[in-house]
DNA sequence: CCATTTATAGTCGGGATGACTATTAGTCAG
DNA sequence: CTGACTAATAGTCATCCCGACTATAAATGG
């Protein structure tokens, strides 16, 4: 029996715990994953996600947070997301010793971090359809953290992570197509954007080209609301969550 | 630094692992969870989440089958759900050491387990709105799997969980009125249900009075669907999900 | 100055949903 | 037996959301 009242009576095996981090951003229209190369075995010279040990005094979140900013060098964690996945704790998962991890995925605007800022490995930006098979169950992590993002896109407002303080409709747009992999009707996703109240509020007078063509695009920012209702479901392929 | 390549030469602080249990039914029209009572310091005589450690060959999901049949003293999981919630991990969540617990929510059928089945420690039914301050960080964790549960209610299937294996629209409505403590509309419930192919099927001839009173209900089961597309929202309250 | 590109505005029909009303089929009290 | 009462089921109706589509505006680059 396992009780938790049994400290001092019944035994039980210390375990390391460590931290896995799905680092997601959007480049150059695609979706990409921070990796490290890893240099020992097992899986030497496989990509594996960033991470490492929870220390004595801090919680896995604290932890999450100073490996993602030790791989990226991001040091405020404003307008960047970071949540909880779930825990990976079968016996196997690492050969040399029980490890169990917290997973956690982490959105990032695009631009910033050139990566590799600090003392910590070459991380890497790798576009997430092109990912070989990674080190230890990061594999399912990764797809895990896919699918969570995907699945809160349809009804939080959880994009504007993805995105720039400052952004474009169709920007957001953008972050939306690629995280789902589907086109999206213009008109109607701006609309529906638009409805749906604190989502997104527009920036005053300004106006930013895209790329330098076509009509300017309004500015707009991310709005005091984190729930959206009724949801922005995604087109109707019949059957997902999980 | 704390990389995971560094378990040779940099050191790491063991934790125990545990599991803790939100376990959900429907009773008597009330949403119970299963409680134990706690005999030792710290928090002798408080109420607290069933749970235990997680043993050194099993992962944490088959600690939670294992503590959910002590606990409960079913036997075969058919039927019943088991989903892993998030993991706490605060170093000053347990005063005595440092336990990071992976916490999961079950929910049952009402009927069964007359709890205590086995050698366990006395776990009881409590209302779920009755239950005091519970021990460690256990309140959150209950408040979680609340959320969580309504939430997923939404846009799967979950409620079937809570329901025996044949059971009427009527208690199928009750599942969602009780846990999100709001009455829906008897007809656009029904409705709403049957539109959603794959949510129930319904058993052939059979017919079942609620308890005597009133026209008898046609019962149903539980059909082969996961997801609810389109997912049914629970009445505008403005601004929920976590 | 015209083709191209992108943003934004608006239209139209169908489907889902909220708010109701009506009917059916039982139990229970007298 | 009969009439309240209860609960399940059927159906109506208006509204709003959404997908599909067309049209216009504002920029660029030949």
């Amino acid at each position: 029996m396992t009780s938790p009242e049994g400290y001092d009576k019944y035994a039980f095996e210390p375990f390391a715990v460590t931290v896995d981090l799905a680092v997601l951003t959007l480049r150059a229209g695609t979706l990409q994953v921070l990796l490290v190369e890893r240099g020992q075995e097992p899986y030497a010279g496989r990509w594996a996600l960033p991470g490492g040990f929870v220390l004595p005094d801090e919680s896995a979140e604290e932890a999450a947070w100073r490996e993602l900013a030790e791989e990226t060098g991001v040091t405020d964690g404003s307008g960047l997301h970071l949540e909880q996945l779930r825990t990976y704790s079968e016996p196997g998962r690492d050969p040399r010793m029980r490890v169990v991890t917290v997973a956690f995925a982490a959105l990032l605007p695009d631009p910033p971090v050139p990566h590799g800022g600090g003392d910590a490995a070459q991380a890497q930006w790798l576009r997430f359809d092109a990912v070989g098979p990674l080190a230890f169950d990061h594999d399912r992590i990764l797809a895990d953290a896919h699918d969570r993002v995907g699945a809160k896109l349809e009804y939080t407002c959880l994009a504007t992570a993805f995105c720039p303080p400052e952004f474009t409709l169709g920007e957001l747009q953008q972050v939306y197509e690629t995280v789902w992999g589907t086109p999206l009707d213009r008109p109607n996703f701006r609309r529906k954007v638009l409805a749906t109240p604190g989502f997104v509020e527009q920036v005053p007078g300004a106006a930013r080209l895209t790329g330098g063509r076509g009509k300017p695009a309004a500015l707009y920012r991310a709005g005091g609301a984190t729930a959206l209702h009724p949801p922005l479901l995604r087109p109707t392929t019949e059957g997902r969550h999980r």
